[in-house]
DNA sequence: GACGAATTGGACAAGACTGTCTAAATTTGT
DNA sequence: ACAAATTTAGACAGTCTTGTCCAATTCGTC
């Protein structure tokens, strides 16, 4: 395991002070003083743990929102699946839960540095996301009035029943994550389903 | 500022390991001696300082699910105005976010402390909601499925768009409350709206 | 005002941790 | 095989923290 690793393990078990750099070291199978020739300091180990889970969870992110499904066959089934995938591939991984539980610990102790998360992180993906939901509304697959909001709920819904896991930072079994991504895709269905409307509409989706 | 007020602060702040009793006692007006008196060790007032909070925290979540509108005239007005007391009284008060962060921190690390909150807590609470949306579909108000799901997501939804806030520990405007708990409630009441149902069943609550 | 209880400030020992230094050992590149 | 670079183990000073002890002071109550 390299250091960071081991760094990110440690940092989010113990918290920041309660972290020692010996038990990085022997965790991560290094001598202490291999630790700082690398990374110098506490904090500037601290800040590479972070850039690194951040910078690996917004590319798992932005990964697994290419697989939306842009032409759903089954809209139900393909979004459960996608809910699961974002679930067991971004949220509930090793690097989704350490890199909350840090920004949770320790982001008002780092403003800038978690600034920097959140305009790349969040601002980003649910931008990202709120354009595939407003795809598919514009494609006559559902209804919704602002797409930014709409993903916002997607993503708090299909989390609906995890909420409890991930305060304790424990991980969900792969059945519960898909219960919780039914549900909540099929109550995110019954708010957005696609509106009857006047047969025109309707024509034109047959239409394409 | 009492001693646990300010232990819990400081606990919040600097994480258990960051927090040092002389901060403690300096913020508390007290002595060093003075908290050892009163609480032992430091365990012991981190404990005593969870005890403390899950009790207010309950209690207050009771408090306002006891407002929950049960004959409510305007469905939807009357469940945002429960929503953002939810918000307001139990989720973004001080209580409501020191708890929150102690759990996410030092959860695994005091399982049967933790364990303890998660029975009285959530537990219990996640019940009681669901109950009272169970009255509200048994009256004819909506359609629920299954009434735990249905308040788990009823939670869900009117936070999902204070996660970012909730993460870094800020605490959302009355505005961004409002606003959350508006575009909530409005899409759970799309997902459960009464469903058009046979003459029979209209009569029944026209009657009742 | 007087007496018992609580609080205070400070000193203190014991231990833990950070970050540096150094000399020896090991790995790497050529 | 050899030289350079890296890694290692350990010692080390300095700082911080916890928890205890104690004498002096303040507070509450009668």
């Amino acid at each position: 395991m390299s250091v960071v690793d081991a760094a990110a393990s440690v940092f989010c078990r113990e918290g920041y002070a309660g972290a020692n750099i010996d038990l990085i070291a022997a965790e991560a199978g290094v001598s202490r003083q291999t630790v700082y020739n690398h990374h110098g300091d506490k904090e500037n180990l601290f800040v590479a743990v972070v850039r690194d889970l951040t910078e690996r969870c917004n590319a798992g992110i932005f990964a697994t929102i290419a697989t939306f499904p842009d032409q759903p066959t089954d809209l139900e089934a393909d979004l459960i699946a996608f809910a699961v995938r974002m679930n067991r591939n971004c949220i509930c991984n090793r690097d989704g839960r350490f890199l909350r539980k840090l920004i949770q610990a320790e982001g008002e102790r780092y403003p800038e540095l978690f600034a920097e998360w959140r305009e790349q992180g969040p601002g980003r993906t649910w931008s990202a996301l709120a354009a595939r939901f407003a795809r598919l509304a514009f494609a006559g697959h559902l209804s919704i009035g602002d797409p930014d909001v709409a993903a916002r709920q997607f993503l708090a819904l299909v989390n609906a029943e995890l909420q409890i896991a991930f305060m304790l930072g424990g991980t969900p079994t792969e059945e519960e994550v898909l219960r919780s991504a039914t549900n909540g895709v099929r109550t995110f269905l019954s708010a957005f389903a696609r509106k009857k409307s006047p047969a025109g509409k309707q024509a034109a989706l047959v239409h394409a």
